[in-house]
DNA sequence: AGTTCGATCGCCT
DNA sequence: GGCGATCGAACTG
């Protein structure tokens, strides 16, 4: 049921879609992966690992399987998790959440989101849904307090774009969605492919 | 509907 | 000292 640590033990991009379906759980709380993005070592300029070891990073050189957690705006915590074999950078941030147990303590915690949908559809958003700060930094996800489990045997079609919000490797396809899913991030959702809406606007 | 902007702080140069 | 892998409210049109 929870993840092994094999899992995570695999190039960074097939982790990152991998975990799409499957579930986050911490305490009473869990969600379902709706959107990943891929973030690599050295060479993609987007990442914290890019410029080699620092305090701040040195878990995503680590061992995989675990949780890498930063601070980030003075105000949000963003969860990724660690993959590669132990001394090689990579890691898959979790970008968005569909809400599976704990409804009623993830509006408590985000009373600024009436909709179920919109209780974890950001990086930011999940964190605080779930209660994950800086403290879990380092935990692992093969054994607690975060766990991350099988979901239910499915079929989904797989999105794929450039991430969202960065400014250095911005053109990379390194972003992985549940396609149609209505939790994936609000703002990714204007980074979809180009619909037939944007056509018809110029013959109006 | 799309864009701007303020909040707020750990980490790196 | 300044900058973010963001969010939500307040703008504009």
């Amino acid at each position: 049921m929870t993840l092994k640590r094999s899992f995570y033990v695999r190039p960074t991009v097939e982790v990152a879609r991998d975990l799409l379906g499957k579930i986050v759980v911490h305490g009473s709380t869990s969600g379902r992966i709706v959107e990943t993005e891929a973030y690599l070592g050295e060479g993609d300029l987007a990442a914290h690992a890019a410029s080699g070891l620092t305090n701040r990073n040195r878990v995503i050189f680590g061992a995989p399987g675990h949780a890498y957690v930063y601070f980030i705006y003075g105000m949000y915590d963003c969860l990724n998790l660690v993959a590669e074999p132990e001394g090689t950078a990579g890691c898959v941030l979790i970008r968005a959440l569909e809400p599976i147990a704990g409804l009623e303590t993830m509006r408590k915690r985000r009373p600024a989101a009436p909709r179920t949908e919109d209780l974890a559809n950001g990086p930011g958003k999940l964190t605080r849904a779930l209660a994950i700060t800086l403290r879990h930094n380092g935990c692992d996800v093969t054994r607690g307090p975060i766990l991350v489990r099988d979901g239910p045997e499915e079929n989904f079609d797989i999105g794929v774009s450039a991430r969202i919000g960065i400014t250095k490797s911005p053109d990379l396809p390194l972003r992985f969605f549940i396609k149609g899913n209505p939790c994936v991030s609000r703002r990714a959702q204007r980074k979809e492919p180009i619909r037939t809406a944007a056509l018809r606007s110029d013959s109006a």
